[in-house]
DNA sequence: GTAACTGTTAAAGTTCACTTTAAGGCAAGC
DNA sequence: GCTTGCCTTAAAGTGAACTTTAACAGTTAC
């Protein structure tokens, strides 16, 4: 079991950000008997599930969405599917943007870089 | 010459944004004798290289800074190289990011598979 | 025994990039 | 002549995801 800041420093997420994120029903974490709350290793594992779709975008109300379904039972698997197949589309959409413009600024910094070094020379 | 509402179409940013953009001083286009704003081949590109920055999330701040750059003149083109060469490591990073996720939803969505398959054959 | 960490509620503040509203006015096309 | 599209300033609103503050209190480690 470990604390909330124990907790933070190892999935790097701040204190603040995961009451946060138990306020809005994403997590919900053992308490002790003073009301201290307590991670065990499968909420761990969550947290960084939950950090890896923020970190591509997923918004908050679908880490919601996935947990209440998460909750509600078995018979919500195959809409869990589908949200995370919508996110993983969202996800590969995105790289192709990204690789493009990667590509673009290939040739621009190309450009640049024989430009200035030109400049450099007189 | 174009029209705001031509270059909106030709480059899918509202005429508002524009005009937002201009108010922040990314882009300059001319005007008419009648103060309508008027946009050559030239700020269209500019337009669509601004787009592509926006859709890999380069700052509104840099793209001001690139753009006040670029009008300072040819002895900006180092600092300018600099700005494009710290976007491409960005955007490097979050494909980086983007794959890693991606193929961790394979894993997560091909186990979601196999358990909603199996709960409609019962 | 005191500092460090934990807890609470509730609200306000922050940042970013727009987006909208208001309220008016000029100019071109049919 | 009226609709449509353009212009202006200035300000307020939006939504997302935190972040901070206040103000207080209990618990644990050294």
């Amino acid at each position: 079991m470990y604390s909330i800041s124990e907790v933070a420093a190892k999935v790097n997420i701040k204190p603040h950000t995961i009451r946060f994120y138990e306020k809005e029903g994403i997590i919900e974490p053992l308490r002790d008997e003073n009301g201290v709350r307590e991670f065990d290793d499968a909420l761990i594992k969550w947290l960084m599930f939950i950090k890896k779709l923020r970190e591509t975008q997923m918004p908050i109300t679908d880490l919601k969405k996935y947990a209440l379904l998460f909750k509600e039972g078995d018979h919500t698997a195959r809409e869990r599917l589908m949200l995370l197949e919508n996110h993983q589309k969202k996800i590969q959409h995105q790289i192709e943007t990204l690789k493009a413009t990667d590509e673009m600024l290939d040739g621009k910094i190309a450009a640049y870089k024989k430009h200035v070094l030109n400049k450099s020379h007189r």
